[in-house]
DNA sequence: AAATTTGTTAACCAAATGGTTAAACCGAAT
DNA sequence: ATTCGGTTTAACCATTTGGTTAACAAATTT
């Protein structure tokens, strides 16, 4: 049982703390598992975050700042719309394959405690659809594709690629498919699911 | 005080825990705040539903129940594909106007313990691609529509359906919108997401 | 109407849980 | 060597929580 000094104490505390509150949850999470997690004493966790409520808070900051980022690909890039969405998809699914719990906890916790957002939302890189829009409406001018506002559309986009990872378990049951068919389901919707969009907004 | 005894206080519990279950969550819930909800002490808990899991389970096993049958209307309907896709995509938004707390609540939990539907897979009734599947494959030889796995349509029809409701908070925020705007952008879905799914898979 | 079964309550209990404390530990500066 | 600061731990604490019990009330049966 070694007592030296760790350099980076903290962080470890972290990377415990997400392991566990992404599984579990915020009421789910027990101090005692995420110090057993780190392989330290519970007063640590006080020590360093204060309150259960604060270290779930740096968990949760974390796992945003990890997921508002992907956005960018849909919203401030410069390509075409359709590029945009092909780009976005792909980018997206494999993003999923590395943090898989990301998503669903997001959604989750912020279902249970919306008031998360309002203090992210004053940064000024906080995602917003205000270049998409614009770059929708000119195509939309243009006849390149059909009316749609941008907020239905990214909607949309968000739907095809998010829902499919949250609703996993559920999916995977209506659909009646195993582990490795649903699997591959996904890794088919880097293209499938991008086409379908395309199909759907595209004028011929 | 009253201690009469009270025609139906196993269904008052039951609707208290769902609202309370519903909202926080198993784990989230405390047996407490059921009791105080239907009015009655909290032994009456256990005296009708033994414990807080079995309490749960029956909570979870009646919201299931409720929309599984939602999915009918897109699975062994004799309509066409274009047909039930609109007909779903609209009553599924009026399902969700009056429950807005299940598809939430069924994946979250799911996700928490997704063995939950092992044992309702074995019911005859549970929804399967089957009919789904025939017909679409039909109406593809056809001509009428794209070349689509049913397990890919079925996804995209859940995931454009479902998914506005269940990440309401996130896309709230990342769209900008207050509550009625947000209300009406799902109220226009009604025929929007059925638009862009038909577009996307029919054959001009 | 007496006895028995069913429904209901207040009080209680043991375990779990988030959090605190006081002392010990350790590396660095004096 | 001693002191001093931040770091770490074991033990402890108050509260919460799911669950139990024993007594009592209301129906129901005999």
């Amino acid at each position: 049982m070694k007592k030296s000094k760790d350099e980076n104490t903290e962080e470890h505390i972290l990377e415990a703390a997400k392991l566990v509150f992404q599984s579990k949850g915020m009421d789910g999470a027990r101090m005692q598992e995420i110090a057993d997690q780190a392989g330290i004493n519970k007063a640590m966790l006080h020590y360093y975050y204060r309150s259960k409520q604060l270290l779930f808070e740096a968990v949760f900051h974390n796992a945003f700042m990890l997921l508002a980022p992907q956005l960018k690909t849909v919203l401030n890039d410069d390509s075409s719309i359709e590029e945009k969405i092909k780009n976005f998809t792909s980018n997206y699914i494999s993003f999923i394959v590395k943090h898989p719990y990301i998503p669903n906890f997001i959604i989750q916790e912020l279902n249970r405690n919306p008031d998360f957002l309002i203090k992210m939302k004053e940064n000024p890189n906080f995602p917003n659809l205000k270049k998409f829009r614009n770059q929708l409406n000119q195509e939309i001018e243009s006849g390149i594709i059909i009316p749609i506002s941008a907020e239905q559309l990214f909607i949309n986009i968000m739907a095809l690629n998010v829902f499919p990872f949250v609703a996993q378990p559920l999916l995977k049951a209506f659909t009646n498919t195993d582990n490795n068919t649903y699997k591959q389901l996904m890794k088919d919707r880097k293209t499938e699911a991008a086409n379908f969009i395309i199909n759907a907004i595209k004028l011929n």
